[in-house]
DNA sequence: GCAAAGGTGTTAAATAATTAGCACCTGTGG
DNA sequence: CCACAGGTGCTAATTATTTAACACCTTTGC
């Protein structure tokens, strides 16, 4: 069972703004809610979030600023893995294959020669191996 | 506001098992979930998700057969498009990036040489526009 | 024919999530 | 000094989610 299966719907909402802003306050959050609720309920939802243990806060100046717990890598990780087996058939290929495709026009091409030495040293790695 | 933004924890962890499968009965999806609920919860939650129309059914023999509205492909590139949005800065190039290194044991040469092809490709679609 | 197995539709209850309200505390500017 | 702005903690009510139960219908095997 995955992290995010435990979460309730407000939950994993907040969730994701703090791991797309890296730490922010009750306000910063809502502010980032396309369908937000009131302020007070953002702050109960953070306290929950805490209490859980997915979230931790300290104070800056005069109020709290909220962060997640698990590392923004480890997170991403999962998260990646989850679309993987739920769209991709749990093929990392296929995955690649429909990012690349998607963001055509997203990628440099500096970037996409980045992508391709990457991919000529993975090769060279598994060629050692055997 | 996204897709997903508008399911309760229950029902996209469904709608993801829907996914993943295909298409299911009622007693597929619970037996697909590592902490299901009763049958007769799965059934009112798929039939939950019908009204909301994610999900229609279709009779297959004796019992109904369940499957997403929303064509696979559609439903995963946006799915792909939140976690690079999250947790990728927004970056394709990033997201590609960590996929790779995450399932480097997972890849054969065979598909290694693929991506470097359709990478080699981009390149010159792009070069060709300019 | 009929009981058992395995579905379905519908309804109602229990639990969890979501929201808002109020009292309080702390700097800040006039 | 003191009112105001902008936070916080705590509590309570509403609403949505989640769960289970019951009555019924259809096929299957004896």
């Amino acid at each position: 069972m995955t992290q995010a299966d435990q979460l309730s719907r407000r939950e994993r909402q907040i969730m994701d703004i703090l791991y797309r802003l890296g730490q922010a306050s009750a306000k910063d959050v809502m502010h980032n809610m396309d369908d937000a609720p009131g302020y007070s309920s953002v702050r109960t939802l953070l306290g929950k979030l805490v209490e859980k243990g997915h979230v931790d806060h300290r104070e800056s100046g005069l109020k709290y600023v909220y962060f997640p717990l698990i590392a923004r890598e480890k997170a991403s990780r999962s998260a990646l893995g989850n679309v993987v087996k739920t769209f991709f058939d749990d093929s990392p290929y296929l995955a690649v294959n429909s990012l690349l495709d998607m963001s055509i026009n997203d990628l440099s091409d500096q970037e996409l020669d980045k992508l391709k030495a990457m991919i000529q040293a993975r090769k060279k790695t598994q060629n050692d191996k055997k």
